[in-house]
DNA sequence: GTCTATACTTGGATAGAC
DNA sequence: GTCTATCCAAGTATAGAC
């Protein structure tokens, strides 16, 4: 059963090569983030994991299929991560709020610079877009859901169909991470966040308590 | 005063220099669109253009100067092509609705492509940020500026600075071109503008004439 | 599984003829 | 200004020793 593991251990063990295998895709997502889809070459991903560049290929076939692998790792991380947030939230208030934290996170970690640079490497390698797009798809799907929950019954619901939102959502999303990261200010981005969220509780019910007339305007 | 224009022509005459720089950084245009930033090779961008790969560094001292010499273009062209359509625009409607007819243009000739390859780039060439921050600056601030004009006077504006609304316009713009370049589908991103139109028609006073309560459901 | 060494390709950039 | 030819660095990928 075990493959190459020391002989004698129980249950799920890492073997030499699934170690080497994680560091690789640990050094492309950092590469990724930091360096683009442009500067993630084999010899600087190796070099970052510490061992050599001709393992990428035993492992993963190409440098493409190494890149694929740390998306796929980002992507499941992060879903993770955001489903968990989100199980509690109802409110549109809660929705925007946990958002606003964790995307703090992507922010700061480079999660979203990692679909960005994949994103945008997919323009440049042939049979890239289709994988790509394979693991975004997911992401839209998901945003879709999570705010069709709590717009349902809300009367920007049949406004605004939860498709719609989803895509939009998951595009300023990309953008924000790319104009924060490109002039390396995260203000804008966090005062985006501060504004939804005043607008999610005038459409989520008013929390204070103040009732608003048809322009959104308090109603002394 | 000509520098090696035929001679006997008279005014503004395009030298043999001027026509070829053009035609690279057409070139450069075209490929960074269709290619990525990755792709667009001092060779790939000389082919394309049917001249030596050689003239690039003549004309641009590197390849990096060609490709922002290419951002400027597009930059100049579309900033010319909007601030003419929204000249007469008042009314958050007449905003999106222009908006959104431009927008497909860009997204069919890859114009926005261009500036996230650009930003993409930014990320692997050392120096390149700050080059492309300074070219993206002015979108954010026209953005603002176009948005402000018409939101001033909204129940909106107080919700929703200009400034904020800006970053979010260019950021979801750069969003919606990554993804409808990713899988080929404009759809969705058509769908956004026209639900936004009717967001705008809501905002900016109701054409139909319905008002409206406070949770944005019209008033029997 | 991992390393060294190497073959081959592409890319940036320059020299020199025209 | 433009082209040919060329240099050199960096990239992908593989072969073979350990």
């Amino acid at each position: 059963m075990a493959e190459d593991g020391l002989p004698g251990a129980a249950g799920v063990r890492t073997t030499r090569g699934d170690a080497t295998r994680g560091r690789l895709i640990d050094a492309a997502v950092e590469t990724l983030a930091s360096q683009g889809y442009a500067g993630a070459s084999a010899r600087v991903i190796a070099d970052r994991a510490g061992v050599n560049q001709g393992l990428i290929f035993y492992h993963f076939e190409s440098v493409t299929g190494l890149l694929l692998a740390a998306l796929d790792s980002v992507s499941a991380e992060r879903r993770a991560r955001y489903g968990a947030a989100l199980d509690g939230a109802t409110s549109p208030v809660e929705l925007v709020d946990v958002a606003s934290t964790i995307y703090r996170e992507d922010l700061d970690a480079g999660y979203v610079g990692v679909l960005v640079a994949m994103i945008a490497g997919a323009s440049t390698t042939p049979g890239l877009g289709e994988e790509v797009a394979e693991r975004i798809a997911p992401w839209t799907g998901f945003a879709r859901d999570a705010v069709g929950s709590v717009l349902a019954d809300s009367p920007l619901g049949s406004l605004l169909p939860a498709e719609t939102v989803g895509f939009a959502v998951v595009a300023l999303y990309l953008g924000m991470e790319m104009l924060t990261h490109l002039d390396g200010d995260r203000a804008p981005a966090i005062g985006l966040f501060d504004h939804l969220l005043q607008l999610a509780a005038l459409v989520g019910g008013p929390v204070a308590g103040a009732p608003v007339d048809a322009s959104g305007e308090p109603v002394p």
